[in-house]
RNA sequence: GCGCCCGUAGCUCAGCGGAUAGAGCACCGGCCUCCGGAGCCGGGUGCGGGGGUUCGAGUCCCUCCGGGCGCGCCA
């Protein structure tokens, strides 16, 4: 919404320009002018929109910045835009204030939108947009990594929608190759147990107590498993199926988990299928005719570093072990290849920090292949630790002492895991408070955000306000002048500004933090200002104003699929 | 050693090259006859060091210091 009207006041001011260079008060300039910056300053005493324009054209004038800058403010052609006053501030600036018209219509456009209000319609002309997010391996279920990129990934999906993007979420199920054959084994490791032998897992084979309920589901499913040698091709082949039934098994409680996390993907990608269908041997076969192969030490290998690959890479990297197996990097490519055949034109992959340095390998792989390197992104989405009491919990899914996205969602619920999780910059590691998560208090992101929403659902409800919305004509938004009024009117504003900055950059944990300055702005006007029983016309526009700040709050909680409730029940205030 | 990320208030973190760098927590002091006090208002300290580019640098470049991660024919 700001985005018209900076434009205008730009416009404005180049108008200001010229004219002033016609009367003889500034030297001729080129026409199109040098770039300059129109912005919403930090400071509320700077006006509502600051421009650079006469610091920049300072130097090519040969004037100071705010000789400059009167000489402009003085053509400026009122009225233009809905700027009421302009004047010059600091070493040049050119601030502008609003008149409470233009207040008036941006609210009057938030309560027009409703839940719509901040989306962009998509736009046909751009690329469907691929983001690949948690693709954890089905050994176990869910921790809190990947919690994270859950709740991160979707929100950016969801954010993505909103800026007007056509989006495709997308698990990639490791399912195949030297971890699942492990996995196989410490099943069967498992089995044996059950059947009187000690337990003797694999070198680095999964160590979780969860895998004897596995096995013991196996047994039941394929009996044979009980006679099934230790060693030996046979003892390969029940491994593997092990391997099959308890990924499967996995990867349904990891969907459960999801579901109930409010996660859903458009597919699940398995890389048993990718291998099945031929994929592998067609990308490396298409890698080969590119001239990117070479064969050397009984292995294939992606000649990353050719020189026309543009430096992404410092390394070859092997496509085919001397064992005759593919690596996980061959797979991968087949795997972010068929991504671009099946049509999708940006390629947004979230990675634990496990895989970081990764991105320069594929995108040589895919220059070589012929697709830009750029439309691939990764983003490294960090480790979170879970503090208890001033002490971090320790996890380690090997020793099986884990705290799964279950058990996070019993302690704290979605909502609070979510926001805590989205919150933070996913490339910088995160402490989870757990008591923080569930307090009752105002100490709590989640719940004072949330208590807006509630609080103003609560005002609305009453019968005071449904008497003057029923009987409302014609409201006047323009008697909305208080500082706090104009101050939460401004924030609302900036909402569709701040979903495409959180698309444009990827960075979806600018949503709680807008959530958390409209419910913080919310309240000091309320504390401040009484919505009923003062005049009628000024309780219609204040009750118009706080249904604005709810679409604001339901709108920027939907965008990190957090929920936003009419009530919130009041723990501890018992009947007495 | 090479590469990437990070270093902002006592703590957790924001900060689109702009003006006097912001929140929350913690600490101190105020505010309910009144729409949900799960709230509000006030109080102070900081960009790791040094160069550079710029009218202007927390932000860009170089360098040093400190911390994390990566550098497999593992996935």
């Amino acid at each position: 919404m700001w985005d018209e009207l900076k434009a205008a006041y730009a416009q404005g001011l180049e108008e200001a320009v010229r004219r002033a260079v016609e009367a003889g008060e500034l030297a001729p300039l080129p026409d199109p002018l040098p770039a300059f910056a129109v912005e919403r300053p930090r400071e509320a005493a700077h006006g509502d929109l600051a421009s650079n324009l006469a610091l920049v054209l300072a130097r090519s004038v040969r004037m100071p910045p705010r000789a400059v800058a009167e000489a402009i403010a003085r053509r400026y052609p009122f009225p233009a835009g809905h700027v009421a006053a302009l004047d010059v501030a600091g070493p040049g600036f050119l601030n502008a204030r609003l008149d409470s018209l233009w207040h008036a219509e941006a609210l009057a456009r938030v309560l027009e939108a409703g839940e719509a209000y901040g989306r962009t319609p998509p736009d046909p002309a751009r690329g469907p947009v691929l983001v690949e997010f948690v693709s954890a391996n089905p050994v176990g279920p869910l921790n809190v990594v990947s919690a994270r990129a859950a709740a991160v990934g979707d929100a950016l999906a969801r954010i993505l929608e909103a800026a007007g993007h056509r989006v495709h979420r997308e698990y990639y199920v490791n399912d195949a190759g030297g971890q699942a054959r492990l996995f196989g084994q410490s099943i069967m490791a498992r089995v044996r147990e059950l059947l009187g032998d000690a337990l003797s897992l694999p070198e680095g084979g999964y160590q979780g107590e969860y895998l004897v309920d596995v096995a013991r589901a196996f047994l039941a499913e394929v009996p044979e498993a009980a006679h099934a040698p230790a060693e030996g091709p046979q003892a390969d082949a029940m491994a593997d199926r092990a391997a099959a039934f308890g990924m499967a098994r996995m990867l349904d409680g990891i969907r459960a988990s999801l579901e109930r996390y409010g996660v859903r993907f458009d597919a699940y990608v398995s890389e048993r299928e990718l291998r099945r269908a031929g994929e592998v041997e067609r990308a490396v076969a298409e890698l080969e005719r590119r001239g990117y192969v070479d064969r050397r030490e009984g292995a294939v290998w992606f000649r990353s570093t050719a020189p026309d690959l543009g430096g992404l890479d410092d390394k070859d990297r092997v496509l085919r072990k001397s064992d005759g197996e593919y690596s996980y990097f061959a797979v991968d490519v087949a795997y972010h290849e068929g991504k671009y055949a099946r049509g999708f034109a940006t390629l947004i992959d979230l990675i634990g920090p496990d895989h970081h340095g990764y991105l320069g390998r594929m995108r040589a792989a895919m220059r070589a292949l012929g697709h830009p390197p750029d439309s691939l992104e990764m983003r490294v989405v960090q480790l979170v630790r879970l503090v208890r009491g001033g002490e971090v919990v320790r996890m380690s899914k090997r020793r099986g002492e884990f705290v799964a996205l279950d058990d996070l969602l019993d302690e704290v619920g979605a909502d609070a895991a979510r926001f805590f999780l989205v919150q933070r910059h996913v490339d910088s590691p995160l402490d989870f408070d757990l008591d923080l998560a569930v307090a009752q208090s105002d100490e709590n992101p989640v719940f004072y955000v949330q208590y807006a929403h509630a609080r103003i659902a609560s005002i609305l409800r009453r019968p005071e306000a449904q008497e003057l919305l029923a009987r409302a004509g014609e409201t006047d938004l323009s008697l909305l002048r208080e500082p706090e009024e104009v101050a939460l009117i401004q924030w609302l504003a900036e909402l569709p500004g701040e979903v495409r900055l959180a698309a444009d950059l990827r960075e979806p944990h600018r949503l709680p933090r807008y959530a958390l300055e409209l419910a913080g702005r919310f309240h000091s006007f309320y504390n401040r200002h009484r919505v009923l029983g003062v005049e009628p016309q000024l309780s219609l526009a204040r009750l118009r104003l706080i249904e604005g700040v709810a679409v604001g709050v339901r709108c920027a909680l939907a965008l990190i699929g957090v929920s936003a409730p009419e009530r919130m029940e009041r723990i501890g205030a018992g009947v007495s």
